[in-house]
DNA sequence: ATTTACATACATTTCTGTATGTATATAATA
DNA sequence: TATTATATACATACAGAAATGTATGTAAAT
């Protein structure tokens, strides 16, 4: 039985994409063979080299699986209409992207492997400037939101809304990276949701927390 | 000639840390093969193996390098009773930080490469965790000089240090990140400073920036 | 005389890409 | 609808390159 119909072969492509996830967090990208790959998937490289020209697109496949539902999903947050004030909508979307990172196994190993398992040298290089325009575009949004903030008065008196969103911009890259890179034991994670509010708290009306 | 005096044999062991920082630098640490660190230090493979056991130690001697001067002298600084606000002596010593690692070229290579340019997995996983301690460490000081400021009033009534300590812990982490992960391109060294300012503003008493 | 600081040579393993083989799903045709 | 042709979805086999660790050789420092 060599030949699958359409349906199969997708999901044999699926199971390459899944075994190439888990091999490379547990191996790292450059010691993930694509022999090893392969048998995770319970396929042969044959099965591989058909469906993905080398192990950098499966890499690449693996990334996109991943992060385009949750950049629309956080967006989707960011961008309601149910919040009256813009330092709301930042908050939620902020909490949403950590805590889907704190429960989804799949996209918590797909950022560990980005952060911590990959070389950006060579053919990976590029995955860095894609992974960079993401970031520069939160950069974007957020200015955007905290400008619609002070305009509506809910950002506190004296704070530029370029300096607040640099800010949150570091902040949130760091959080993002002290908790996959090296906290993996603490509870980090359940403090996330208060520790983004703290954040948000220092740059509203009224006092501090 | 083959045999050298001690003081040569030390300066081969130099130079085999020094290519293999440029090697790791450009070619990443995976690929970095003990032959092309050798090659870049005028040696043999046989020089490299005398020096050390393998890749990894060579590594670990890299950083150990940069980094124990490193935390020392922004420590100094963190400590140095010439401030009288210990949000001064936090401001001074992450804008040293930063700004070693704007001027001195060795040292944000070595960073780079422990941020982008190294896979976290076997051997290199306890790389992952020393490099976590320092953070730890960090959190803690910070804590305890916004303690002291707390105490002292300079830090803004109502604000919690713990708080506030995680806050720029999470901070600090994502401007490094961005700085050496995927903004080369841009400016941010130089705004380095003013966002740091910035930063501090917002928990000291008074208005904000 | 012995150890040091390497260079050279060797054996083994491992990975990659490609080439080839093949059974079957699917499309075309009659 | 039945038959045929072709493209698909892999598995298997092969060749070459490259990397590792070790073993051995050696000239000079100590």
């Amino acid at each position: 039985m060599v030949r699958k119909t359409k349906e199969e072969a997708e999901q044999t492509r699926k199971d390459i994409i899944e075994a190439a996830r888990r091999t490379f967090h547990q191996y790292g990208v450059s010691r993930s063979t694509c022999e090893r790959i392969a048998k995770a998937a319970g396929v042969t490289r044959g099965a591989v080299y058909w469906h993905f020209r080398d192990k950098a697109e499966i890499f690449f496949a693996m990334r996109e699986d991943v992060f385009r539902p949750l950049i629309e999903r956080t967006d989707a947050l960011l961008y309601a209409e149910r919040f009256a004030d813009p330092l709301d909508a930042v908050e939620a979307s902020l909490t949403e992207f950590f805590r889907v990172l704190d429960d989804c196994a799949v996209v918590r190993e797909v950022f560990e492997i980005m952060i911590s398992r990959c070389e950006y040298v060579d053919e990976f290089a590029s995955v860095q400037e894609e992974v960079g325009r993401p970031a520069l575009d939160f950069l974007d949004k957020m200015q955007r939101m905290y400008s619609k903030a002070a305009e509506l008065g809910t950002l506190r008196a004296g704070l530029d809304p370029l300096a607040m969103a640099q800010d949150t911009w570091a902040y949130t890259s760091g959080l993002l990276n002290l908790l996959l890179g090296c906290q993996n034991g603490t509870d980090l994670g359940q403090r996330i949701p208060g520790m983004i509010a703290t954040h948000m708290a220092l740059r509203r009306g009224g006092r501090g927390v």
